[in-house]
RNA sequence: GCUCCCUUCGUCUAGUGGCCUAGGACUCCGGCCUCUCACGCCGGCAACAGGGGUUCGAGUCCCCUAGGGAGCGCCA
């Protein structure tokens, strides 16, 4: 009953998300020849919906991804819900979520696990013919048991076949194992790693039904990776140790084994796992942040990759340029300083046009609306040599679409005393009496005050800066100026010699 | 514990036996530019985990040690 409903749920977000998504739900119909599909190269993406979209999986997935459109093949992306416990239809609503951000593609898909249970099912009675898989009744306590010797004796833990010749009767509640070869070596050739030879005498008869029917991961992992013609399996090297018992099932099966590149994992700066404490770890956390995609993919893309000396890479280079071959075999850890050096870069060189779309959200998560106030793109060009992330571009623009309340402490000590008042009184007049409010204009109007008074240029523009903006640091004082608008500048001047004025009275108290 | 994997500046990396006096990038520190902040430009600090071999020659090949990681589930 409860499989059932869950089956209802996956369809209803699959069909839901291909109806709001909209990318990556073309299907290769044509790829279906299967003598075609083996000739071109295929990969998949096979997370399961457990939680959001993290950076370390995002990275896999764009490996898988840059592998197959380099090579002109398929990318392929597939859910593994097979954990009817812990898979959950919001995690798949991320995942996709964070695909799509990112801009990774797939060309086939989402594919569920849950719903080729019948196919898993058909494999491991084939198995159960041919005598290379049987039923098991082992007690929990016994495996428990046989586990806790093997450590007490220095020995790996493994089951010790127990149930292979005891025909146990199929109404009894029961596992299924996979009969694993007994001697004999496995060599997994990995891409990145090279040859990594397994001993079968280190390999156990792993479950590949569970008591209550459901197939395991190694085995649908197998199947699926088969039927979907998958020639190149892209993923992270915590599944190295698995390969081995994946390699047999697929030769017991006589199934092609695809090429494996096994990725080594991303730590967080510390250089421990990642987890949450390590801050930002969901792709989605980077979009919120304030971070650009081809940002975060240019940053994931050099973690374990390198082309020479080269940092910045568009997409079309990356597509290029990317070989698998290339990718290192370390761990690596996240360093947000390049980061946001790297989202820096795009956003200096974005369209600005392009970057006001994307800055509008957050300038309304900070309750401001864009359209009450200068053209957006001006904002945009204006902030966009010293903004890290759009967050904080949205920050520093907030003084031209509202008053400040207060200004910034250091900065009114420095700039607004007694000395800069005639400066100011000048500008207000000089400002008044502007016809045109330009940056032209107003360059000139700041210029010939500063002329008149025979003080440098940064003896005006400093406190005009600040009595405008609130604190010492802005744009150009003529976009500035031109930014915040006429009627704001002359109301911000006044207070801000009601401050200096004010300070002098307690200076005479 | 056992099996497998990994190890160049703080971090990401270049390096495929002589091009290495170990290069680039981020960070940091100086300086220049400048109305501020940034941008840009110039310069600086900083690494081959340790020990044995092989070789005329080792960051690069081999072995050992140390450190780190992963797997050893009726999780994926």
């Amino acid at each position: 009953m409860f499989l059932n409903i869950f089956h209802f749920l996956i369809v209803l977000i699959d069909n839901k998300l291909g109806f709001l998504s909209g990318t990556g739900r073309i299907r290769h119909t044509f790829y279906s020849p299967a003598l075609f599909r083996k000739m071109t190269k295929r990969t998949r993406f096979a997370p399961s919906p457990t939680g959001y979209l993290h950076v370390g999986g995002a990275r896999t997935a764009l490996f898988s991804w840059l592998h197959a459109r380099k090579h002109g093949g398929a990318f392929i992306l597939r859910i593994e819900d097979t954990d009817l416990e812990r898979s959950t239809a919001e995690s798949v609503n991320a995942i996709l979520e964070g695909m799509t951000w990112l801009g990774l593609e797939y060309d086939e898909g989402p594919l569920y696990q849950t719903k080729r249970f019948d196919r898993y099912n058909e494999v491991i009675d084939q198995l159960m013919e041919q005598g290379l898989a049987y039923r098991c009744d082992c007690s929990k306590d016994r495996l428990d048991a046989l586990r806790e010797h093997a450590m007490a004796h220095k020995e790996k833990p493994r089951y010790d076949s127990h149930c292979r010749n005891r025909n146990i009767d199929p109404d009894t509640p029961h596992v299924i194992r996979f009969r694993n070869p007994d001697d004999g070596v496995v060599v997994v050739d990995d891409m990145v790693r090279g040859r990594v030879t397994y001993n079968n005498s280190e390999l156990d008869d792993l479950i590949i039904r569970r008591t209550d029917g459901s197939p395991t991961y190694n085995l649908t992992v197998v199947v699926d990776d088969s039927d979907m013609n998958i020639s190149d399996v892209i993923r992270g090297d915590d599944h190295l140790n698995n390969t081995p018992r994946q390699i047999n099932i697929l030769q017991a099966l006589n199934k092609e084994i695809p090429r494996y590149a096994h990725l080594p994992m991303i730590l967080g700066d510390d250089g421990t796992r990642l987890s949450k404490r390590h801050g930002a770890v969901s792709v989605m956390q980077y979009m919120e942040q304030g971070f650009l995609p081809e940002a975060l993919l240019n940053y994931l893309v050099r973690l374990g990759w390198s082309h020479g000396d080269q940092e910045i890479f568009s997409q079309e280079e990356l597509i290029q340029l990317f070989d698998i071959a290339n990718v290192n075999k370390s761990a690596s850890s996240f360093n947000t300083e390049k980061l946001l050096w790297l989202n820096q870069h795009y956003i200096k060189s974005a369209d600005p046009y392009h970057l006001a779309h994307l800055l509008s959200p957050h300038l309304g998560r900070l309750a401001i609306d864009p359209t009450e106030g200068p053209d957006i793109v001006e904002v945009v060009k204006a902030q966009q040599e010293r903004a890290n992330t759009l967050v904080e571009m949205a920050e520093i623009s907030e003084f031209i679409y509202r008053d400040f309340d207060e200004f910034d402490e250091n900065a009114a000590k420095k700039h607004l005393r007694p000395v800069a008042r005639q400066a100011l009184e000048e500008m207000k007049k000089s400002l008044q009496a502007l016809t045109s409010w330009d940056v032209e204009h107003l360059h000139d109007c700041v210029e010939q005050v500063s002329t008149s008074l025979d003080l440098k240029m940064g003896k005006v523009a400093q406190p005009l800066r600040v009595a405008v903006v609130g604190r010492a640091a802005s744009p150009g004082i003529d976009v500035t100026l031109y930014l915040v608008g006429k009627e704001a500048c002359l109301r911000r001047i006044d207070k801000a010699l009601a401050y200096i004025e004010k300070r002098e009275q307690q200076a005479k108290a």
